[in-house]
DNA sequence: AGCCAGGCAAGTG
DNA sequence: CACTTGCATGGC
């Protein structure tokens, strides 16, 4: 099969593409740095290449697809695939996404700021919806290379084959494929105390549960409060699904680093609970609090 | 050796 | 509703 190459312009000379920033970093687990060209987090020179595998079902030729991308310049991303990745990667890694109307839509700060001018050209990573729960699903007390590690576990094991240019390369599972996995297999492949919530949220949805289609759908909060059904998920997983495998720029995920960022920078936003610190949240940052989201988690992590 | 890692579910007061 | 506890695993 003959692999085609394509190059996008991500925007003005300004916007930079972070690719490894927004593939590394823990909003997605469905990219990984591609075989030959440094295995993750490692400090290779070569400039890295990523992949991930199309589901079958979201694929223009209606099978799992790879699709490798890389930082080919500033303002250039490059792709490798068996068919015309240019739509699939525009939407996956949101480079119509204007970053200077996002930032002008929210009310700036001193932190925001820093923020901001730290991490321009950060971007958040929309994914497929399954993938995106499960892995989050995985994500709970996990750090960020282990959680990838499960991501790719989980994808050789119950995972269909695909190849591109030679290269081996195996899908997340489908709903159906995950679920043929017992809590005691998915223990065996060290997902601890997980195995059970990723058992039987898999088996939920390979049954004809139709609640991630369903919360694409609803308003915000009831999306968040339908996606908390499946077991393991919580207010912050949930969340988690809505940013980066639904599309809803205004979730925001309040984990223990937002919670200490709030705590620290924006008292005033914090109320009793989940549900009312995230309403003042997004009253504050208003319909992209997603990114606001992302750029303080990145800013605060960084000089943590 | 103990503490921590992008939390969650189940159990109390 | 707010607060506590147990939960798997691995890196430091």
């Amino acid at each position: 099969m003959t692999v085609r190459t394509g190059y996008l312009s991500v925007g003005e000379p300004e916007t930079a593409l972070r690719l490894r920033d927004v593939l590394e970093s823990g909003m997605t687990f469905c990219w990984r740095r591609d075989h030959g060209f440094g295995e993750m987090f490692d400090d290779s020179s070569a400039v890295p290449r990523y992949y991930t595998i199309l589901p079958a079902s979201e694929s223009p030729t209606g099978e799992a697809e790879p699709i490798r991308v890389w930082r080919d310049s500033d303002t250039h991303l490059g792709w490798e695939a068996r068919f015309d990745a240019t739509p699939v990667v525009t939407d996956r890694l949101r480079l119509r996404d204007d970053l200077t109307a996002i930032r002008d839509s929210m009310p700036s700060d001193v932190v925001l700021d820093d923020a901001f001018d730290e991490w321009w050209g950060l971007r958040v990573p929309n994914d497929p919806a399954f993938p995106t729960l499960i892995s989050f699903i995985c994500s709970s007390q996990m750090r960020v290379e282990r959680i990838h590690a499960m991501h790719v576990t989980l994808a050789q094991r119950y995972g269909a084959e695909t190849t591109l240019d030679g290269e081996a390369y195996h899908a997340f599972p489908t709903p159906e494929q995950l679920a043929t996995a017992t809590e005691d297999d998915l223990r065996e492949l060290k997902l601890g105390y997980r195995a059970r919530y990723v058992a039987e949220t898999a088996q939920m949805v390979a049954d004809g549960d139709d609640g991630l289609r369903e919360a694409a759908a609803m308003s915000y909060e009831d999306a968040r409060d339908a996606l908390t059904q499946y077991v393991g998920v919580g207010d912050k997983v949930s969340d988690c699904v809505l940013l980066y495998g639904l599309g809803f720029t205004e979730a925001v995920p309040i984990d223990t680093w937002i919670q200490s960022a709030l705590d620290d920078h924006y008292p005033s936003l914090v109320k009793g609970g989940y549900a009312t610190t995230s309403r003042a949240v997004r009253n504050h940052f208003g319909p992209n609090a997603g990114y606001a989201q992302a750029y303080l988690f990145h800013h605060l992590r960084s000089t943590a």
